[in-house]
DNA sequence: ACAATCTGTTTGACGTGCCAAACAAAGTAA
DNA sequence: TTACTTTGTTTGGCACGTCAAACAGATTGT
């Protein structure tokens, strides 16, 4: 029964709107006890408009529900889906910052495109990567010093190439 | 003069379709010496109408040049753009195979999801680190063993929990 | 030379996802 | 009670990405 979700999940993937509708309904179920169509709009910074009409698909698959006086809430499924998302989500966020090293803002960015995306294969990885990671064993901290110790320098490097500071990829030529 | 391909990339990004048209006409006259509507369409598994729209805006932003005989070429940003998204393809690929152990056609499937997504320092920093796995030093055997070791076992394992098998996601109680 | 085919484009349609604007129903305030 | 505000919905509009169908121009076959 539970992992009927995987299979409808995998079937019917999360747009990335669809995504935040259901993060959001979730976290405002957490932060104030109710969602409705007007806070749900606030949080994702669209219409009410937009929102309410987005909103009717979650519905129909059974995502989302509103009882009698339009609070709305979560199925089973939907909460998970949420969750799975969230988590994707910290996982790529601990991954671009702590092992590729890059810019929090930017890590954030990048993870919020993707976090909707991953199977749930690579989800399940990279979770167990990162948990791996952060387990902190002397394996992992030797591999994460020497990885940020290798700083390829481009042998063409010029004064113009904003990249050749980290990196050279081989078909990005100048 | 090369940079500003990668401002013009963070400020229009690539969509995953913009990202298909690039490719295919690069590879294409590769493979050919030529691309028309035509081909692109075929490559792509689009109708002629669809791809004719389609490649409308990327003429317009001088991605795609097209000569009076309605020969498609890339101009040097669209010829660059295709070989990042396709860079950042492989570098993902070789990164959820080698590192991650996923199954390879679900790879595949995930990357292409990606492969447009990545900002640029984030494709870099990606590129660098699979180039670091691939140096083959002690320092990444050792770690990919250990990573390939390490398969934690759900505390709450049931019968009909297929994630079990690999990883439990704490949010994913069952 | 004429018919058949191939090529690129346009049109009207559908689904997604957003907007502004109008609206009805309900709650709030005077 | 009457007026104002909040809430959710609908409508018409725009951009993307696709389709099928119709069309015009060029190429090819015979």
């Amino acid at each position: 029964m539970p992992n009927t979700i995987w299979k409808e999940y995998e079937a019917n993937p999360l747009t990335h709107s669809a995504a935040h509708y259901l993060m959001a309904i979730k976290n405002l179920l957490i932060e104030r006890g109710y969602a409705r169509v007007t806070d749900v709009a606030r949080e994702l910074n669209i219409t009410r408009g937009s929102c309410s009409i987005s909103l009717k698909p979650l519905k129909q698959r059974g995502l989302v529900t509103v009882d009698e006086n339009k609070f709305l809430s979560l199925s089973e499924e939907g909460r998970r889906l949420a969750e799975l998302v969230e988590r994707n989500d910290e996982v790529l966020q601990s991954f671009m910052t702590d092992v590729l090293g890059i810019d929090k803002d930017q890590a954030e960015i990048d993870a919020c495109k993707i976090e909707h995306l991953l199977s749930i294969e690579t989800s399940v990885k990279m979770a167990n990567f990162v948990k791996f990671i952060e387990s902190n064993q002397p394996v992992t901290k030797n591999f994460l010093k020497a990885l940020h110790e290798h700083r390829p320098e481009c042998k063409e490097k010029t004064e113009n190439c904003d990249l050749c500071d980290t990196h050279c990829l081989a078909t990005l030529e100048h």
